[in-house]
DNA sequence: TAGAAGCAGATTTTT
DNA sequence: TCTGCTTCTA
């Protein structure tokens, strides 16, 4: 009995072996959260005898569903006929719609949105707001909005400017929209579900008994909408496991609440809450600076880690001139630790913008460093994928108006901005879609004979598609990609190599799922594909290059912060923020196991200016003080010696940065003209 | 219709 | 500085 236990320590075991009731689990960084939560899972099914399908563990993030999922199977005995679920909230959300989505009267065949849809969406209806407000702004407001519960009609009522208003407008055209084309963005997920079992007693019963048992992980980056969910789907039996961190709440600007998980004793009934204080993955002087660090934020559950790893290196504070400086010293530092024998993908660069990757990708690539740059563009926000995945949606729906648009011209078919408006303009008018306005012969005063008949070939190409896909669907994919022309491009650029790589890496997906799933088809994987990141990434043997949200629930061994300076990060200077940005730098300083580096530079370039910078705040509030060593460095090679990366100053082109030094000949940067200036005429700052 | 030129805007990000 | 979008022009 106690060998899915017997690993744990006390405080980890209480929690895994707690049963019926609400409980908190505190767990800090590095405290082995994930697999408490997933023995209890297995303690659950194995030892207690709770059937796996009366299990729910919601995560936020695939990864970490994947993640728990694999662990919590290795611990069980024996295999299971039915898994547990184990998922993200919003796919708990798709798999509920399925079945109850009919009682709002809709189909379960509907479109996911992404959020490039949800732009096209916004842009489309709000033409006139666009002067006023980006897209995303306005995409901000509606998804506020839902995940505070609040339908348009209220946002309309309770608007008390001009601004809401207009907002509110936008949001309620929006929402139309989506209902009558039956699409739903990622929000709808959790609010529709929301709003079904409010609306149907039976159903929240039936639903909330299934589950009798459910888990919630990084409970502090819930919402509203997410609480509520959770307390229907809680109703019949109050047995909710919650693990979290309040120190690690960095999702606020996404409607996260920290007082969700300061406030959880309030918010369910006889809560047990246990703190897991024992960090298993840093060295004492990283947590000592963490710790430090943290103390300065208030409204804190007051938790302080404990190091069972033993005393290490001291946190090295890097000083550097500017961006292309701090870049080559910590290729140099990374250089030195591989040489010592580190693998790469132990080495971390974390960053609050991801605007400060440039420079650092540049130092990486002058010393030949492998690296990866995590999350800069999702390859399914990639255009050639979104317009791949178009064609798709339109082979199973000719009718898809918003997908024929994406495609309609591309590859070129001679189809213009006007000729398109003109279409969809007479299409719905007469309350049709385009193909059938097209086969009905309403669209003939429009078109020239060449458009039609373009458009009448695309759709007979579609229809050969379609043949092909009833067929197989894997015979389909080979026969897509000889009659669609994704690329129409007969230059061989870097852009056009990737951009078929991407492509084929799409091709290579649905592969894959049809042979996994042989029972589903593309429907399936075209939903499913909305749920997933893609970002899977198996991290070679490189070096990681990510912002710090993106390295939250990673490891490393070494760790770089850069970009430590006032305005940076912190990058704002709101009171109020600045204890969410504490929290940012606490999971970036967290993430490392054996040696922290943190950088700041004096000045840096961004934003098409060099601004002179001060040291971050954050630097202090951990105790690190200004290093010797690394401040005298940047003061020995000045005098006469000049570097690749020093700032100068000329008499008449003024600030800039040496590129490159031939003999007494420099090459410098005056803010984008680079000149060849002789040594003598320019001075070091 | 399609390429060129001109202009604003530029956190953090999962699903 | 760089990007992505709108407007302009052939």
């Amino acid at each position: 009995m106690d060998t899915i236990l017997a690993s744990l320590n006390n405080a980890q075991r209480e929690a895994a072996t707690h049963i019926d009731g609400a409980l908190l689990i505190l767990a800090g960084a590095g405290s082995g959260k994930t697999k408490t939560i997933t023995t209890r899972l297995a303690y659950l099914i194995q030892e207690v005898g709770i059937p796996p399908s009366s299990t729910l563990t919601l995560t936020f993030t695939n990864k970490a569903a994947n993640e728990m999922r694999t662990r919590a199977l290795a611990l069980l005995q024996t295999p299971l006929t039915v898994p547990p679920l184990l998922c993200t909230f919003h796919r708990f959300g798709l798999l509920f719609l399925k079945f109850y989505i009919h009682h709002l009267g809709r189909a379960p065949t509907f479109n996911l949105l992404d959020t490039d849809d949800q732009k096209r969406v916004v842009k489309k209806l709000s033409p006139t707001l666009l002067a006023h407000y980006t897209p995303a702004q306005i995409l901000g407001f509606i998804s506020s909005c839902k995940n505070q519960i609040i339908s348009p009609k209220q946002a309309i009522q309770e608007a008390n400017s001009q601004k809401y208003k207009d907002l509110s407008l936008a949001y309620e055209a929006y929402d139309n929209f989506l209902q009558a084309n039956n699409m739903l963005d990622f929000d709808d997920l959790l609010l529709l579900s929301y709003h079904i079992l409010c609306a149907n007693e039976q159903v929240a019963r039936e639903v909330s008994m299934q589950y009798n048992y459910i888990m919630v992980d990084e409970y502090q980056d819930t919402n509203y909408l997410q609480i509520e969910l959770l307390r229907k789907l809680c109703s019949t039996h109050n047995n909710l496991c919650v693990v979290g961190d309040d120190d690690q709440s960095i999702y606020s600007w996404r409607g996260a609440d920290v007082n969700y998980i300061l406030n959880f004793s309030a918010m369910f009934a006889k809560a047990h809450i246990i703190k897991l204080q024992e960090n298993y993955r840093s060295k004492e002087p990283i947590l000592r600076a963490a710790n430090a660090l943290i103390a300065h934020n208030h409204n804190r559950l007051g938790k302080d880690l404990i190091s069972t790893q033993g005393d290490g290196e001291q946190v090295e504070l890097i000083s550097s001139e500017n961006e292309v400086q701090e870049a080559d010293t910590i290729a140099t530092k990374i250089q030195e630790l591989i040489s010592q024998g580190e693998s790469p993908q132990e080495i971390a660069i974390l960053f609050r913008l991801n605007a400060l990757s440039r420079s650092i990708e540049e130092g990486l690539n002058r010393a030949r460093i492998p690296y990866r740059l995590i999350g800069a563009t999702r390859f399914y926000e990639r255009a050639e994928v979104k317009n791949a995945l178009a064609y798709f949606r339109l082979i199973l729906d000719y009718d898809d108006n918003f997908s024929l648009e994406r495609i309609i011209n591309i590859p070129r078919r001679g189809i213009g901005k006007v000729t398109q408006d003109k279409i969809l303009a007479t299409a719905t008018h007469q309350n049709l879609s385009v193909h059938k306005a097209l086969t009905q012969g309403k669209l003939d005063n429009i078109l020239s004979i060449s458009q039609k008949e373009a458009l009448t070939e695309l759709f007979a190409t579609l229809d050969i598609l379609r043949e092909c896909l009833d067929k197989s669907a894997l015979d389909f994919l080979e026969m897509f990609d000889e009659k669609i022309d994704l690329l129409s491009t007969t230059k061989n650029t870097q852009d056009d190599i990737d951009r078929r790589a991407n492509i084929e890496e799409l091709y290579g997906y649905f592969r894959d799922y049809i042979l996994q799933n042989p029972h589903l088809g593309l429907d399936d994987f075209l939903n499913d594909l909305s749920l997933s990141s893609g970002l899977d990434v198996d991290i070679e043997n490189s070096v990681c290059c990510m912002s710090v949200h993106s390295s939250k629930g990673l490891e490393f061994s070494y760790v770089f912060i850069v970009g430590l300076e006032e305005g940076f990060f912190p990058l704002v200077r709101d009171e109020s923020d600045i204890q969410e940005e504490r929290r940012l730098a606490y999971v970036a300083f967290t993430r490392a196991k054996n040696k922290l580096f943190l950088s700041n530079v004096h000045s840096r370039f961004y934003k098409g200016r060099r601004e002179e910078l001060g040291i971050s705040r954050f630097v202090r509030e951990a105790g690190i003080l200004p290093n010797k060593q690394s401040a005298k460095k940047t003061n020995d090679n000045n005098a006469h010696t000049f570097a690749k990366g020093d700032v100068i100053k000329h008499k008449i082109f003024g600030m800039g940065i040496i590129l490159a030094i031939q003999d007494d000949k420099l090459t410098i940067n005056f803010g984008g003209n680079v000149r060849s200036i002789m040594q003598e005429f320019v001075q070091k700052v």
